[in-house]
DNA sequence: TGTACATCAGTGAACGCGCGTTCACTGATGTAC
DNA sequence: TGTACATCAGTGAACGCGCGTTCACTGATGTAC
């Protein structure tokens, strides 16, 4: 109730943000209101509006948090791993994506729905277009490596981020779970990566491994 | 306007339905209400409650007979190529996968949402169940056969189904469409899916070309 | 240290709207005899 | 062929509700002098 004392909130746009994720968590994004969220973060229901303008806005803006989270996970696992050739950074690229899914499920699940946002935005759509950039050039390096078997780097691309991402959402919305015998989605993120640079790889895990472990993570 | 002029509007269920998918395709989920529904099938606005109960009943009802065009388009990819082999079916799913979410893309965004829908309608869960079990044996077939290398059969079918899964709905979402060269999804999908069977299973396109031509469909 | 003022964050009342649900009803159809 | 009746499809009026948006406002903060 510290908040409450004070006319000024203090990080306002923050906590509204936060509200946003938490409604979506607990009741998926149909359920979402200016009113709701401006409920949870204990402030009138008129002052969301003066922060985001409308909804279109305020999930605008949680997209954008999105991809700037996905950004600092896919460099976290690439750093934590010390990924150096395409196929450790490729690696770290999908198992940083699945890990970022499964911690931010709220955000994931607007990024991806364009008929929600505003497309115009455009610290949003640097945000995201700064993640696809870490994926094209961890595949560009593999083509410079010469390591992907002359496969269209273009089809190896849309292949990787597809895997992840099918799998990222298949496991949030509850699909996946009940089918299968492996309940924790890092370890999925594991085999799915390794497989997937196994296979298309030339040289497949020792590119991947490296010196060390690649799988140094939790 | 032919049925406008009758009370019994003949096949309500399903002019519903094409409705609810309408709405969905055109403004998606979030702008469905039962009233526009009923407006586009040009019924009062209480004749959907009449059939279907709520929002939630229709929501399940489209997302059940997602799951039967969605196995229907597994099979008939499976006839179209005369698939046998492990490595021929699972292409075949694969593709069938694809398609059908090009030609449904309304069905594909709600079956997968599982807080929309009714999780315990039998129709629903029923039909649900045996896309999954294409899948499975198609991938079991590939156990028996011995062609999956020593891979884990459960990864093998969850990187499939994580693939065909991924691009499908990043293509609809239009994420991919601006990123890419080539603009034809059914394209793509012949391109993954022949690089997972080339990467997975032992012979490769031995396996899935079979003796005709494995991708003789449009 | 004190005062005046600009700026911005957040308020709260008011509005009109489309929504889901309910319910007594009416129109059409099919079947029994 | 005709009548009676049950059944089901679809109606339309009524209800209360939560919503988004607007707007004149007030409270807090920081800065200039």
């Amino acid at each position: 109730m510290n908040a409450a004392r004070h006319y000024h909130h203090g990080d306002l746009k923050n906590a509204l943000l936060e509200g946003v994720a938490e409604v979506i968590r607990e009741q998926g994004p149909l359920a979402l209101s200016m009113r709701e969220v401006a409920r949870r973060a204990h402030v009138s229901h008129a002052a969301p509006a003066h922060h985001y303008g409308n909804k279109r806005g305020l999930l605008t803006a949680l997209a954008a948090q999105g991809y700037e989270r996905l950004g600092a996970c896919i460099l976290d696992q690439m750093h934590a791993t010390g990924a150096r050739t395409a196929a450790q950074l490729l690696d770290a690229t999908g198992r940083g994506y699945i890990r970022f899914a499964r911690e931010n499920p709220a955000h994931f699940s607007v990024m991806f729905r364009v008929e929600l946002l505003d497309e115009r935005d455009t610290v949003y759509l640097a945000a995201a277009d700064a993640c696809f950039g870490l994926l094209m050039s961890a595949v560009q390096q593999g083509a410079r490596e010469g390591v992907l078997g002359g496969r269209d780097p273009e089809t190896v691309a849309v292949s990787a981020w597809s895997l992840v991402h099918g799998f990222a959402a298949l496991w949030n919305d509850g699909r996946l779970r009940d089918r299968v015998s492996e309940h924790s989605p890092d370890v999925w993120g594991e085999r799915l990566c390794r497989m997937f640079v196994d296979c298309v790889f030339d040289g497949g895990r020792q590119g991947a491994d490296g010196g060390a472990d690649g799988g140094a993570g939790t």
